[in-house]
DNA sequence: GGAGAACTTGACCGATCGGTCAATTGGTGG
DNA sequence: CCACCAATTGACCGATCGGTCAAGTTCTCC
């Protein structure tokens, strides 16, 4: 139920099946179209289950978005904290949120959902702000060293998540395209964006 | 109920009435939240009425869409049809769409949720297609003409279509900006990303 | 082996859902 | 004034919703 309660590794295992199985499902089906009855009767087991791991429906909607958006943020610093040029780190960074995306295909839908939903959408905003501060602090690093465009970095940063966000959607999901290939693209557009030189190719 | 059915310009004035509403209810609140008895009691009416002029709850909530796309692709059209340039005419069609979505802010999140539900999704993406076809068309003729890089046409116009999408949903709805100096954002950040020089200052 | 915590069951609850329909009312042309 | 159709009413339907809970089972540790 509450918050937090003693689980054993057995306990664990279920709250992670619980969570994987509703994600999925609300993924394919949508959040108010899947039932606490869908979800128990998927995993085989009782509904007093759920509620012995959750609160709510509403609640274990929210884990899964909050749990979703640190480990894309975790990921992306990984894996561009150590560039230093900030327009590298830039594409660094786009390049792991499409590699990210990737495997985890079902979460953008979820996404989509929350933004549309008022007790949902603050999270969503939340965590898109962060992503977007990160690039907005590598575009003013660029803009301080070397020359672009004097244009409102956040801006640019909110327009980068946007291609990056709909390139994903389209190309990767829908028709299944090469991640990297998308990445190029996504870079390619965005760098030039905010009036960066053609992009330095990817470093691996 | 069904398809067509005669009506007087008293029903007509009712079916709007209650297509306004409800878009607004389903903006506001969502789609599966808001029920057919929460439209009808917003209305001050009975049940019946809106099995009146409409077969279903889906059904609405399709028309609603498909006409606010048509109107939107309409009214682009409009705008740009006359411009000859290629890419001044991407630029017109840019801030049409702009000044669409100012006066439409809650079809945003309509769009939003009709992309995560899939009765719906195929709808949107069906519209979002037609928009960047015209988008791609005038960009193959920019790069037939004068240059620009050789990336893909289609991928490019989906990177406008997110830029647009994006920075008129967190500048122009979030944050209620000016909706030209965010039309001239989305134009410069796009024709910069597919390689244009800087753009032509707005034609008004 | 026993006590207590962790876990599971599934019947049950009140509310609400989308949708139906027989009966009624309003308006209009003949 | 009547006939007819558009429009409206609201009680009603079966299904399903999120959530509760008393009872039972399984695990762990002393």
């Amino acid at each position: 139920m509450s918050d937090e309660r003693r689980l054993t590794p057995r306990g664990q295992e279920r709250r992670d099946q619980i969570i994987a199985f509703a994600t999925a499902r609300f993924a394919s089906h949508g959040y108010h179209p899947t039932s606490v009855a869908d979800i128990v009767d998927g995993l085989g087991v009782g509904k007093g289950v759920f509620y012995w791991y959750f609160d709510s429906k509403e609640t274990l909607f929210s884990e899964i978005l909050r749990s979703a958006q640190t480990d894309l943020r975790r990921r992306q610093l990984a894996a561009s904290a150590s560039v230093e040029d900030p327009v590298a780190r830039l594409g660094a960074a786009l390049r792991e949120s499409v590699a990210w995306s990737a495997e985890h295909r079902e979460l953008a839908t979820l996404f989509d959902f929350a933004l549309t939903d008022e007790r949902f959408a603050p999270l969503i905003q939340a965590g898109r702000a962060a992503l977007v501060d990160d690039a907005a602090t590598a575009i003013r690093r660029a803009a301080r060293t070397g020359r672009l465009g004097a244009d409102d970095p956040e801006l640019a940063a909110y327009a980068i998540f946007g291609v990056a966000t709909i390139l994903t959607a389209e190309f990767l999901h829908r028709r299944d395209g090469d991640p990297d290939a998308i990445a190029d693209a996504v870079v390619t557009f965005c760098l030039r964006g905010i009036g960066a030189a053609t992009p330095p190719r990817p470093v691996e």
